[in-house]
DNA sequence: TTGTAGGCGTTATCAT
DNA sequence: ATGATAACGCCTACAA
């Protein structure tokens, strides 16, 4: 049943092996009776052109590689589609691979994408070693690094500044008002929620206020929440008037500690700020105010890149970096 | 740079080209030395064996293709997850297409992963049209629809039984005393809507009760919220005292609409059952009841089923289903 | 316009 | 244990 290749094909419609060919890639090149002849054909047998043949022929793939930390998280998955939508238009496939913040898995991926001759490879590293994908560049697979800066490494790479978007959030809160702002984020050695929490201080400091910081331990709605209940109860001389949360789900935790609170409200006694802009942003009681990634952009932006450097030799490397955007709702005062 | 071959990796070690492809494969069968003399020359020369070479030699691929209706979409993310365990244990790659819920796109990773000689593929139809995947199944790649009954189509298929999900909700919402329930939910021209509301009525039947259905058009939490600020609304007398939702983000829009109106509370004024229990299920202010679909066994599942049925032949197809569970939050009242 | 033939990189079958 | 060699299915000059 599976064994259809052109060889059977060209028998069926009575014409050489190179004609079918010709149908397949150069239909124009065909003179319309052999076309419809070997169309049928094709159809009766049921051929599927077989892509390692072509593609062993051809030298290479006509995909790309993406492979990112969690394919569930919002961010990745608007990242993916970006992605994809930027492959579509170039005809290319686009291969998902989820490391599940895995380094082994991660390299599974990378080798096998490697394998197939991909003509690019995006990836957000697991961890900090990122000699294999210098290698995998070294050996002629084009790597773009995404969300994740190069350091030391010659590798290419799209991101989003992480300390603009603190300091974009803290300009909000102190433009509505806020004198006692408050940041709320962890765990702070992660590289994101540090350089959030450090555009904050700096701006924070800019306009001569401290930031007090409140460490979550973890990115969850219930850590945010156990972080909002010690803030309510803190006595109104002390408490902060307005939190910048590292992520969305944080925000959400603290959100609900407030309002769980008798008598205070959002934002009056406590503005907040999440950052993500997740969709269910907007839908919380309390529609949030959030600093967007351009996630979509991000995983277009990487594929375009990719192929320019392709195309155009590989003349070093580009690494680019995007601005975050603020997303206003009525979890903050207007400015 | 990226051309290595083995012919390459032969000259340079000094053996004939096939010695380097049992290095490669069956490095037991060659001798110690050669062994690292070859492999010292592969990893100098940076050869990556080429899997278009492989497999067309071979036959065989050594990969499945997975096309999801939403990848962001954490039921499918579950699915996906699922799927890619059960492939990592049979030494298989996953590759992921996300179809939009666009047929058009669809087709393509379907066509794609038929040109790639995937050994099999796992599909959630976006339409209603199955049979561009007969004739796939037909042509030699053995198909197995997730999440989707094949209705009259001769294909096998993995599901989770909707109608029994709404029977277990409407049971458990009924042992908790409720004596007038209600369905939230929308579009009712679903079918995992119909079906799951189908159950909960014939449950509440059964029980000697009505059940009052509010159509929430959409699934989302701002459609949840509406109606229950609707339900809110109506007078004690009228008012329903559980309801179960087609899904969590309608359950979070009705507690929403519950917490912030005056007085009523979530389980004793209106006790709330969700589906699909979703990962912030358990983090909303009321710890959401939830149906939960074994979306992960759901993946892990077909993929064994598919490659079951190739190793025993095409021995006609098997039609799973898989019963869902409850999952007791404080949402509603303890049995 | 159509047919012929060489070769892409690998595996597998034989010899050696 | 290793080497030589014929496919695998397709593309593409080139020839007819």
């Amino acid at each position: 049943m599976a064994k259809v290749s052109m060889r059977e094909v060209a028998a069926h419609a009575g014409v050489s092996i190179g004609t079918v060919s010709h149908v397949v890639n150069t239909p124009e090149k065909v003179s319309p009776e052999t076309l419809a002849k070997v169309n049928q054909s094709i159809s009766e047998l049921g051929f599927v052109p077989n892509a390692a043949a072509r593609q062993l022929r051809s030298g290479r793939s006509s995909s790309l590689g993406l492979v990112v930390l969690d394919a569930a998280n919002p961010f990745f998955a608007s990242v993916a589609r970006g992605a994809q939508d930027a492959c579509d238009r170039a005809g290319l496939a686009l291969l998902l691979g989820d490391s599940g913040t895995d380094e082994r898995r991660e390299g599974k991926y990378v080798d096998l994408f490697a394998e197939q001759r991909v003509n690019g490879l995006l990836v957000t590293p697991a961890g900090s070693d990122l000699s294999g994908l210098e290698g995998a560049s070294r050996r002629g697979t084009p790597v773009m690094l995404v969300d994740r800066e190069p350091g030391s490494a010659s590798l290419s790479s799209v991101t989003v500044d992480n300390v603009a978007g603190g300091r974009l959030a803290l300009d909000h809160l102190i433009a509505g008002g806020s004198v006692r702002p408050a940041f709320v984020g962890g765990p702070l050695t992660l590289p994101q929620v540090a350089d959030r929490l450090a555009g904050a201080t700096l701006r924070a400091h800019d306009a001569g206020l401290g930031l007090e910081v409140f460490d979550s331990g973890e990115q969850t709605i219930l850590a945010g929440r156990a972080v909002g209940q010690q803030i309510v109860a803190m006595p109104r001389s002390q408490r902060p008037d307005a939190v910048f949360c590292a992520n969305d789900l944080i925000a959400v935790g603290v959100m609900q500690a407030v309002i769980m609170s008798s008598g205070l409200t959002v934002p009056d006694d406590l503005a907040i700020v999440g950052y993500d802009d997740i969709d269910y942003a907007y839908s919380t009681i309390v529609p949030l105010t959030s600093v967007r990634q351009p996630a979509e952009l991000l995983g277009r932006t990487a594929v375009e890149t990719l192929l320019s450097e392709e195309s155009a030799g590989s003349t070093g490397h580009h690494n680019l970096r995007f601005t975050p955007e603020l997303i206003m709702r009525e979890s903050t005062k207007p400015e």
